[in-house]
DNA sequence: CTCGCCAAGGTGTGATCACAAAAAGGAATG
DNA sequence: CATTCCTTTTTGTGATCACACCTTGGCGAG
């Protein structure tokens, strides 16, 4: 056996590299909402035949992060208010006790990591840049949740992610402030004083404090 | 127009036929934990070819209700006490809230279906019949919930269940009770008194109560 | 008897095709 | 100018096939 590398790259199948690619681009707000997608749009663009792209589609819609018509037709999820709203209950639901969780394996170590992802949720956000700021913002409340080490909880919290990702972009884009997320220093506040209740608060603060811009 | 029938059923799909069947019979524990399936066995099952039944496995896999090896072997997934743990906490986070929501709009013909269908949970329990037991279970659950008017979070249970569902009858296999459950009778009289945090109480009881069964 | 090897069958993957239904475009009618 | 109808194009669905890989069963060497 090979010691020099690693058991090797063992399939770089298809329809897994459009899939990841495609829920990147969803999860991020890279595509707008009710933006229509065709399977052989896509085998094009991956330079695969209609059949990955199938399942990679399949796969999405099956995750909230797609929409068909009754026609089969493929397109990125129109959200009302109330489907919004829930989706809002659910991600406090879960990553309040996701962050929960991963308080008392919260060491010093993670508080920094946390502080620099911070740093550049602030630069995405003096640049008015909606993907960057989604990225790194939800790169932060991942690597918090990761601590957790309940994998089943954090894979539900990006479902929720996954299906708000068009949205987030189409509400961010009326987003008119230069400060960085405040509750985010909440967040790493009550992490450094091991101060779970206040932890709670500020990931639910941070978590519902989206919602606000929808009554603008 | 015709005014006899309906629209017409525009589509009896395959893919979708195949699904909801084994969709079914999943999250009711009618198939073991560990099972291994094939795309032929399933087509010739069905009387498909294998592009239907991929389909549908791979919208199994995405929500978790199967899991597919690194080569690709497909098997309804083995679930670790750990992951039991999680999946049993997402119940109880969910589900709470979907009951507390359900609340308000629960009048008296809701609780009188709620008691008929615990009627047929005790007669399933009565038989030792584990499949009725778990699928008369959900639907008291689900007939609750279908009240909150929340189908993002409804969804979200549903899929919490299905990944449970093999390993449930696993489970219930050991029970040996013949007295129906309890806590749906407490879920009943919170319901009627309006009591909230009762509720709340109830349903997380009865959400947990299976786990208790993982230290026999 | 145990272990290793090798061949045969089984399995998922991806490409291609025929087909039906839906959307789009345009011409003719009011 | 709007509307209806028909043709053309586009789109998803399902079947079939070739292929590569894994698994397994059996055989033979030690």
């Amino acid at each position: 056996m090979s010691l020099t590398a690693r058991p090797v790259d063992p399939a770089p199948l298809a329809h897994d590299r459009v899939y990841r690619h495609l829920r990147s681009r969803i999860m991020h707000g890279d595509i707008a909402p009710g933006q229509a997608l065709t399977l052989r749009g896509l085998g094009k663009e991956y330079d695969v035949s209609m059949t990955p792209a199938r399942e990679s589609v399949r796969r999405l819609v099956a995750e909230g992060a797609l929409s068909m018509s009754a026609s089969g037709r493929i397109s990125t999820p129109l959200l009302s208010n109330e489907r919004i709203e829930e989706l809002a209950a659910l991600r406090a639901l879960i990553e309040v006790e996701l962050a929960s969780r991963a308080l008392p394996r919260a060491h010093l170590a993670l508080i920094e990591r946390l502080q620099n992802i911070n740093a550049r949720v602030g630069e995405a956000v003096a640049q008015r840049d909606a993907v960057s700021y989604i990225r790194t913002n939800l790169e932060f409340h991942r690597t918090l949740y990761l601590r957790a080490q309940a994998p089943a909880m954090l894979a539900m919290a990006e479902t929720v992610w996954l299906q708000m990702g068009p949205t987030m972009n189409a509400l961010y884009g009326r987003l008119r402030r230069t400060e960085p997320p405040q509750f985010h220093r909440l967040i790493i506040a009550a992490l450094r004083a091991g101060d779970e209740p206040g932890l709670r608060l500020a990931v639910r603060s941070d978590v519902t404090q989206g919602l606000r811009m929808l009554a603008s």
